[in-house]
DNA sequence: CGCGGATACTGCATTGTGCATCATGACGCT
DNA sequence: AGCGTCATGATGCACAATGCAGTATCCGCG
């Protein structure tokens, strides 16, 4: 191994990406790269805040960004901002395709696994789940009602917004039918569990691509 | 969380509890944990192939599961089964409350950051994201419209199932929208684009919490 | 018999997380 | 003037998780 004088050994993460396209909108310390990041990235990106302090160095490391030291009294600040070779990267990596989206949820996972517990911790699940979405989408609707740091990013930014505020409806959607459907568990009518069981299964079933194409696989 | 008496330190994470629970419906290989992991969990529960190798192991070290060395001809082959503890555990952890769901999506970080780049690649990011979900409604589908390996779970199956249906219904629905906004964007028509930013901050904002009461941010 | 694909893993380097820790600045209170 | 408290601005460490390459065996097929 040898050492590369101007490119290091270091690859860029969709964490660099991220990082990368905050600091696009204007320099940043590493702590508001984490304040804005745990704001609207968190959204749709979920990061450790120490990852956002590591990556702004990983930038500039790989050319992508520059720190400025500067200080408030004693105490030492250091400033990121994007470089043309940054700038660059950002919009290759815009125009290239995307990993598919993905759900995490602790809860589906206990959903999935709901029958090696009684119905009273799957309703317990149920029931979090759809404070969890209810407060996601609260506080979505406070920062749609509120100001914005970026007026002019508003236009595309409120696709964004959207998207999430879809995704939490949904789910909180889905609480409010699931927690009925335990409720159908629960009161022990095995021929209404069938049928509900049943039914999901034939919406699942029912939801294909778009265009009526049959599929031949 | 508890420490079980002679166990070493070692703790648990979601990962464990997830794998767990597969090993509770019963005992499999390593490669089968990896395997099945990957059809039902990485719906609501992405982990790589390595991390379910790494988790048997780690399972039996903290007492809840235990390995039998089997072979096939020359070649060995090692099956895990949950133990008595091991069930405990599960049925605690299942007991427990859970962390908020989460989405992950490169394409939504691409959206948010759109402004850095020209339409046509905004454009390209919304339909790829179509596809994707898409594509995930339609496997879906075939699954709900197959055979189950545990029929019995099926009645609550179909609950984990619908909520991974409906978020992926509501990214499909979403883009469908978002293609339309994005023709508006291109169209050139401030007047428009201005109408269709406050109609989707009014949408997000119009989305409290269940309960009727009113938002006073 | 040779070939390819499914099975069944392991090793290594690196990224990312969770938690603890530390230090200063800003602001208000008494 | 002194004190407390919160926001600011990070760093270190251990461990979890990923990605990718590598190894080797089994099985069916021509």
């Amino acid at each position: 191994m040898q050492y590369c004088q101007g490119v290091p050994n270091i690859k860029a993460t969709q964490t660099s990406y991220a990082v990368l396209g905050l600091l696009a909108l204007k320099p940043w310390t590493t702590y508001e790269l984490a304040r804005q990041s745990e704001r609207s990235l968190r959204w749709f990106f979920p990061r450790a805040e120490r990852a956002v302090y590591l990556e702004a160095k990983r930038l500039v490391a790989l050319g992508w960004a520059e720190s400025t030291k500067t200080a408030t009294g004693r105490r030492a600040s250091t400033v990121y901002a994007i470089t043309r070779a940054g700038r660059r990267a950002l919009r290759a990596w815009l125009a290239a395709p995307s990993a598919p989206p993905q759900l995490e949820s602790e809860g589906a996972i206990k959903i999935f696994f709901a029958d090696q517990a009684g119905t009273e911790h799957l309703r317990a699940t149920v029931e979090l789940l759809a404070e969890q979405t209810d407060d996601a989408l609260d506080r979505l609707a406070t920062m749609a009602a509120g100001a914005f740091t970026f007026p002019d990013r508003m236009r595309t930014n409120v696709l964004s917004m959207r998207l999430v505020s879809d995704v939490h409806q949904a789910l909180a959607d889905w609480a409010d039918w699931a927690a009925g459907a335990v409720d159908v568990l629960d009161a022990g009518d095995e021929a209404a569990v069938e049928r509900q069981t049943r039914e999901t299964l034939a919406v699942i079933a029912g939801r294909p691509a778009r265009a009526g194409t049959p599929s031949n696989h």
